[in-house]
DNA sequence: GTGAGGCCGTTATGTTATAACGCATTGCTA
DNA sequence: TAGCAATGCGTTATAACATAACGGCCTCAC
């Protein structure tokens, strides 16, 4: 995989339909609810490549008459979370729905955050990073998180205005 | 380095002397002020290796009657972060002093989090993480994080009680 | 001695996140 | 079918993390 996607031009439509095909057959498979409201938040999450704040979200969600207290949204974001629908981006305290539902839960992920657009790829995580160091270290690692900021390909001197 | 500091049992009060001395070595190099209460600061996160929440770095300073408002520990964190004494341990909202002072400044550095006994280890990360990855997509990386939790040697099952 | 800049005290507020309680629905199961 | 457990969501309140903006003081260069 050469595109951590995210930043090359796709078919936006149907890389949103296909991550909620994908979350659907995950929640069928799962026994676990894709209601409504989840499943519309992971809908605005999909959206766009950018990360959203709890409270965008929870905005948004509110003015389709969905729900207008932070739990709401927490508990979506939570949820959808757990399931691998999304990930949060620490350095933002934001959320990003996942580039890659069908990698399975909790995939090694790492992310490249243009500081321009604000558009957030996700690559696979060729390998753990730090397992090296680790090892050496004698510390067990569950779970990392690997986070980049730059410039995307769009954002660079370079690039067509 | 096969040691990530800070799990390892080690002589503390000669770590945290000798971060302090590589401190004032550099703000003397650099024209920078290391003043009573960014020192004393440092000094603080230099007594464990985990990592503290901004209000608890208050708490502390104001216990010496150094500051008690919040932009008082912030200003003093922000100091500290830019010239690479201490950094921010994202997943945790926290700051921890830095384990390689000599490393100099924006160091790659990758943190090993014990979920259980809340040390935090750094380990210099040994090659960009992300780099392939990243030219692949043609972003350019400016910083970047790596952040892992899980369990320290000492909080394994194996381990002695 | 005067002006510029850095540091700090302070007030106020903004942003992110969670605890805890209660009600409604679903789906068992006795 | 009555009762019960589990789950999802509405709501109130509050906790935890962070910054904007103003003013005073000190130091240093000129």
């Amino acid at each position: 995989m050469s595109d951590p996607t995210g930043f090359a031009p796709h078919d936006h439509r149907a890389c949103v339909s296909s991550a909620l095909a994908a979350a659907e057959a995950a929640c069928a498979e799962r026994g676990a609810r894709l209601t409504p409201l989840r499943r519309r938040a992971l809908e605005i999450l999909l959206e766009s490549h950018k990360a959203l704040g709890a409270y965008d979200l929870l905005e948004r969600l509110a003015a389709e008459g969905l729900g207008d207290k932070p739990p709401v949204a927490y508990r979506a974001l939570n949820f959808l979370t757990e399931q691998g629908f999304v990930h949060r981006i620490e350095r933002l305290n934001a959320y990003v729905a996942c580039a890659h539902p069908e990698a399975g839960e909790g995939h090694g992920a790492a992310f490249l955050i243009c500081r321009d657009c604000g558009r957030v790829a996700e690559a696979l995580a060729s390998e753990a990073p730090l397992a090296a160091d680790a090892r050496g270290a004698g510390f067990a690692v569950e779970d990392a998180v690997v986070e980049a900021r730059g410039l995307c390909p769009q954002c660079q001197p370079g690039s067509r205005p």
